[in-house]
DNA sequence: GCGCGATATTTTAAGTGTCAAGTTTCTACC
DNA sequence: GGTAGAAACTTGACACTTAAAATATCGCGC
C-alpha cells in the first residue's frame, strides 16, 4: 500500500477531517504544558525540596480541617490507592501530615496536616501561584479567556468522543 | 503525574491582578492534556501492551534511518540520559530496536528500528492518529488553528518570562 | 608516551505511578 | 452466631523518571 493510498484509507476509516492538524495541535499542547509542569517540579524542588505529588497531597488536605482517608485523597488526585500510601508515608516522615485511626471503622485512617504541614504549604502554594502568573505574564486578558474557552471545548470534545 | 488536586487551593488566594485566572487556565490546560494522555496511554497498553515513552523512542528513530546515539534520543525525547538506557534496554528484548557499536568511537551506540520495530511502530503511529483525531474531533477547523495560536503565544510568554 | 579534562554511557538511589494480590475489618444474610 | 463477601488499605512487582556517581573512551598538550 502506498503512501497516499495509506493516508486515504485512514482518513476513510475515521473519517478524519483534519487529521494531520489534530495531531499538531496535540503535539503543541502536550509540549507548552510539559515546560509548565517541569519548571513547577524544579522549583518545588529547588526551594522547598519537595515533589508536585507531595504538593498535591498537601494542598488537598489544606482545604479539609477534618482530614482525608487514603480513599479519598487517591480519588481527590486520581490516582491509585497504592501509591497515596507511599506519598503519605513519606510525609508523615517529614512531619507534615498525621495518619490517625479513630473511627469506629478500624480499616480506615484518616489523614490530616499538622501545622508544620499547614505553614509549609501556604508559603509554597504563595510562591506556585507566583511562578504559574509569571509564566502566563506575556499574555492578555483577551488571550487568557480566549484559550479558557477553547480548552473547555477541547475537554467538552473528549469527553464527547471516548476513544 | 499529579495534577488535579491542585485545583484544591485556588479560590483563597489573592494577590496580582490577572493571578487566579493565570492558575485556572494552568489548570484547565494541565487536566486537557492529563486526561488525553491517559487515554493515549491506556489504548497502546490495550491495543499494542506498550507504553508512551517506547512508542516515542520507535517515533523518533522512525524518521531517523541510520539510528540515534543515545544521547540523541535523549536529546530528542527531553528525558535524562539514564531514562533513554533503560527503555531501549526494554526494546531491544523486544527485538524492536537494535544497538551497535559500530563508529570509531567506542562511547558511541547507534541505535536503531528493526523491521519489526518499524512494522509495529507504524500499525501504533496510525491507531495513535486515529485516537487523536477522534478526541478532538469536536473541535472546528477555526478552533483548532486558533488554539494553535494562542498555544504558540504560550510557549513564547513561559519563554520570555522564565521563572 | 603520559596525563588530564571532556564526552558518552551506564549504574545507583530515591520517588512516582500502575495493577494485582494479600490483610484486616466490617456487614449482611442465613 | 457463623460465615461469605465487600471494603479500606498495604504490599510487591514492574516501569518510568531524575540527579549524581561511576565507567569507559577520546583528544589534546607536553
Amino acid at each position: 500500500m502506498s503512501g497516499a493510498a495509506t493516508r486515504t484509507f485512514v482518513e476513510k476509516l475515521g473519517g478524519a477531517p483534519h487529521s494531520k492538524e489534530s495531531l499538531r495541535l496535540w503535539l503543541r499542547l502536550l509540549s507548552c504544558s510539559m515546560i509548565i509542569e517541569r519548571r513547577i517540579r524544579a522549583r518545588l524542588e529547588e526551594e522547598f525540596s519537595t515533589t508536585l505529588p507531595r504538593f498535591d497531597v498537601l494542598a488537598a488536605l489544606e482545604r479539609e480541617p477534618d482530614g482525608l482517608t487514603m480513599s479519598q485523597l487517591s480519588a481527590a488526585l486520581l490516582v491509585s490507592n497504592g501509591n497515596i500510601t507511599g506519598i503519605v508515608n513519606r510525609l508523615i516522615e517529614d512531619l507534615l501530615v498525621v495518619r490517625t485511626a479513630e473511627s469506629d471503622d478500624r480499616r480506615i485512617s484518616t489523614v490530616r496536616l499538622t501545622r508544620k504541614g499547614r505553614e509549609a504549604f501556604q508559603r509554597m502554594a504563595r510562591a506556585h501561584e507566583q511562578w504559574i502568573d509569571r509564566m502566563f505574564s506575556g499574555l492578555t486578558d483577551n488571550q487568557i479567556s480566549q484559550l479558557m474557552k477553547l480548552l473547555a471545548a477541547v475537554r467538552h470534545s473528549i469527553e464527547e468522543n471516548p476513544v
